[in-house]
DNA sequence: GGATACATACCATACAGTCGGTATATGTCA
DNA sequence: TGACATATACCGACTGTATGGTATGTATCC
């Protein structure tokens, strides 16, 4: 456990250090029962640290979860599945994205956010709320490409690209409940190829006939 | 707060109205910050109560996965959606039955072992189990619907109806994330939406066709 | 020399769990 | 039928400890 010195140049970085451990922990463990303790051994800083970056544990929750925002859509803002040039390609290849990147560990792909605000809905209304604008400002980064895929494929039915976009984090955080569930990362798999079998009826095309990402 | 007495006839009831105190209360806060003394308080029972009937607060955990799939199992196996004669009408009745009683708060409607399984993942396997149990336990009743639908609309597609009452539960549980996210019960109601949309195209059924669900 | 970024010892309390006691029901034997 | 024993279902004061949080000191940077 190398503890960064006051010359390292680690130095300054105990308070990424703690989401990173917060990330991590909450994941597997739930919020309530991640101590503070916990996270301060993780991350290998004091408790001294801990309270100098955040004034409380309910704001290192609002912290983690606006670290999550953020790391997150970095994180998918560089994925591949923006390549395509057609828009419902794009929407499709974030389906298979979401679907590629489930494996280790279930506490390594599951989504912080829709954990704690699951688990802190009542207790802790600010941490729910910071995790409700990370969700729904990630399935806004869908609705573009959504709504330009209606228009290109002509598509007036009476569904939005808005609700779409959400629907779309529902089968994932299900998928993941269901996973921890069962204790089985295939189940939340299993989810996005139903997904990928709905959207591709929304807009009228065949399966399987843009790309290969099944068995 | 009318405490039962010796000679109460609701004598011996201490466990299930501690069970029940368990089912609203962490379906708001989560397992971890509900603690022993906030049960005995709503279930008006003392702490002796509590580890007489319960040998830990992890028991009574597991207690709750059974006493919630005891108590759904019920509610589910007597509601009208059963009722129609066609098996794919029972499977479109049941999610417009999910969709019906999603109504006042939150916490009245959403999933216990839904919340519970995704907290206490890592930190308390054998309750994650019991909910594993009861999530799996409830969409095995689907399934049979589902199957006998496949049979009697001779689809030979390549999913299957222990997928798709899986993929049912998961945008159910989904659909409860990003309620309590966005603390909208609407957001739930739409995921049922789709999903509705998506089970009429796998048995080729146009939408709104056998019955009237929508708003 | 002041602000920042820690470190460490300490504290108050909330928490799960314990333990000795009590009231009631049930069984049993004379 | 009644006395006694046993088991069940609680009651509520107590406890050890884990936990969130604080107070004070110190090294480094600007």
């Amino acid at each position: 456990m190398p503890r960064p010195t006051k010359q390292s140049p680690e130095r300054g970085s105990a308070r990424i250090r703690l989401l990173e451990a917060a990330r991590d922990i909450i994941r597997a463990k739930g919020f309530a029962a991640t101590t503070v303790d916990d996270l301060c051994r993780t991350a290998a800083v004091t408790k001294g640290a801990f309270f100098h970056n955040f004034g409380s544990k309910d704001a290192l929750g609002i912290a983690a979860a606006e670290f999550w925002a953020e790391t997150t859509s970095g994180f998918f803002a560089a994925a591949p599945y923006h390549d395509p040039a057609d828009a419902l390609e794009r929407v499709l290849a974030y389906v298979a994205f979401r679907k590629a990147i489930i494996a280790g560990d279930l506490a390594e792909f599951t989504c912080l956010v829709g954990t704690m605000a699951q688990e802190v809905y009542a207790s802790a209304p600010d941490i729910r709320d910071a995790c409700g604008r990370s969700i729904f400002g990630h399935t806004a980064t869908l609705e573009a490409d959504i709504e330009a895929a209606r228009r290109d494929h002509g598509i007036t039915d009476d569904w939005t690209a808005e609700s779409l976009a959400r629907y779309t984090q529902a089968v994932i955080q299900g998928g993941f409940i269901l996973a921890k569930a069962g204790n089985d990362p295939a189940l939340a798999q299993e989810s996005l190829d139903h997904l990928d079998r709905y959207i591709r009826h929304l807009f009228h095309v065949a399966e399987d006939d843009t790309d290969e990402w099944s068995h």
